[in-house]
DNA sequence: GTGAAAGCGCTAACAA
DNA sequence: TTGTTAGCGCTTTCAC
């Protein structure tokens, strides 16, 4: 109400060290010893200093100090697209892990556009951050003509597993794929159908892979199904929606991607068939929505705190130096049996084998 | 795949403008000049300067320019909550605004904590930011102990509307709540339970507010329903539910915050009634999944993009000093009705009166 | 149109 | 334990 100093007024001047200095009758030196604690300081000059810092309001210029030490405390976070919640989740983590151990976050995005990725990458190492979080656009990450020389350290998350030179973090999509295909199997299901955003990434293949290695095993090959629906949520919807509207309909649609999840949902309930009970449906991530209405969603999900934690951990040694050879770390997705799955009916499955 | 610049290895020293002005055979300053446009240059030093750059990869050293200029074209965003897909949603929009103009976003949250909120700043204003987007943790932003001085120009968003000595955008509240229980009210409600999160803020207490008002001017106001529920999803489900299982429980229902649409949904599901022909319920704010399974959930939402696009704009005059009062913005919410908000049923209104 | 030189605010070497 | 000094890499007078 009152306090002029909170207001959106422009102050004059930051004080600097050599204000605090000047005040504690100290020199530049020992005011940045207290500071940084990187050497011993007397207690009298300490409290001496720390009450011209507090009397003077003085907080340290971290441009100066990153110029001169020659690190930011800063890392660049790169994303293909902060509308999916789950990258979005990214966010939070890698915000959270930085602020306990005083660093900052840039966040950029690409629109899955290698072009722009390239573009604020270079932004980024402008700005001199010590290193790096990427979900790559691509899976040739850092193939793009424009894209800069001298990154600094970099850890490649979720996508581009196992790219050259990068360490690379990523969940066990195929792990992931063949896990949904068997409970499918498991359930009764014959006919699968797999909807899957777009075929241009390995993440998203391997998923496939694994669903087709687990119709495989199950003698069930030639019952294959891939449906590429595309990179939004509508894209996904009226794809599945085609394949449900044929005579020889899935029984089970394994959407593998959260948008995937979305638009299969959505084709479902659209299509007029009783749901689950005429088809069934097994998604990808984990959202509070999903159990919210009814049928609660059965899903595959992946684990993005660990993702993140351990990307985390990763680049920090990296940047440290303490790291040698590249991280290639895949973890385990998740099965959350609810309700949108169950086992197809018996006429539903005597209409389909008339059918074949 | 072979390309050794990528990797992880690092670099040795990267270039100085030193290092270009030598390999052009100009002075740094002339390289500064074709840099930042910001005098003349022959074009033939221009392309000596351009080649040298290219062939060196040099990039501006943005911590050394920022200090030089005293601007760092970084902005930081503070926010409560990333786990709010709404929160999260700024972020994307405050990124892409950035983007465009050259600024890039430190992002830090608070975690509802006025302490944590706090010491994040600190970090932010230690880092020079030009100026901060910031969604306060409580109404009395800036009255923490520990709250640092020395602000940079701030734009506090969404909450703490009218805060004195800061620009301040949100929605209209008031209207929101009272344009929900205008519409349920139309419906033929007569039984209408407002669900909202927390009582400390002011702008949920407004929404409170807009409902009341539209009891009132029905002459209903004595069958005002207010039903805290708390910050977490979990917390609004448990509140609702005991509503809904009074004898006279409410046909519908008003959750007034996004967490509380998601805890009253999952009440509702939970309660067995049928859904919504028993009990109707209108959400807040708008998400993918609530036009996915049936019943579409019908709601009241506020213009994020615009909240963004307003708030950015702001902020930009704010930090060029064009800016004289401040500003006082408040955008109208939107009503979207689809399908779980519907006429309450003759039988239900009759047991209501009943009961009454 | 261009260069020399000072200095943004800080930290690290070197001295004392 | 402390101070002096030299720069980190850039931009910006000021002079030519």
């Amino acid at each position: 109400m009152s306090d002029k100093s909170l207001s959106n007024r422009r102050p004059h001047r930051p004080p600097t060290i050599r204000d605090v200095a000047t005040r504690a009758g100290v020199s530049p030196a020992t005011v940045s010893s207290v500071l940084t604690g990187v050497r011993p300081v007397a207690d009298e000059s300490r409290r001496l200093v720390q009450d011209a810092v507090e009397a003077l309001g003085f907080k340290v210029n971290h441009m100066a100090s990153s110029l001169r030490r020659g690190k930011t405390r800063t890392v660049g976070l790169v994303l293909p697209n902060l509308a999916n919640e789950f990258y979005a989740s990214l966010v939070r983590h890698y915000e959270g892990h930085a602020a306990r151990s005083g660093y900052e976050v840039l966040v950029v995005a690409s629109g899955e556009d290698p072009a722009i990725e390239a573009s604020r990458i270079e932004s980024l190492i402008a700005r001199r951050v010590d290193g790096l979080l990427v979900v790559a656009a691509r899976d040739d990450f850092g193939a793009h003509p424009d894209f800069p020389k001298g990154m600094p350290p970099t850890v490649l998350v979720d996508r581009a597993f196992g790219h050259p030179g990068f360490d690379t973090i990523g969940s066990d999509n195929f792990g992931a794929g063949l896990k949904g295909c068997e409970y499918l199997l498991g359930l009764g299901h014959r006919d699968i159908a797999i909807l899957v955003s777009d075929a241009d990434h390995n993440h998203l293949r391997d998923r496939v892979e694994g669903y087709r290695k687990g119709l495989a095993e199950a003698g069930l090959a030639a019952r294959e199904r891939v449906v590429i629906g595309g990179r939004t949520i509508e894209a996904c919807r009226s794809a599945i929606e085609q394949e449900l509207h044929r005579p020889d309909s899935p029984t089970a649609v394994f959407a593998s991607t959260y948008f995937a999840t979305i638009g299969a949902t959505k084709a479902i309930q659209a299509s007029g068939a009783a749901f689950p009970e005429e088809v069934s449906l097994l998604g990808f991530e984990h959202s509070e929505w999903m159990t919210a209405i009814r049928p609660y969603i059965s899903t595959i999900s992946q684990p993005f705190d660990e993702m993140a934690t351990d990307s985390w951990r990763i680049l920090q040694a990296r940047i440290v130096g303490t790291s040698d050879a590249m991280a290639r770390i895949k973890l385990p997705c998740r099965l959350n049996i609810r309700e949108s799955a169950r086992a197809p009916r018996l006429a539903t499955m005597r209409k389909r084998s008339a059918t074949v």
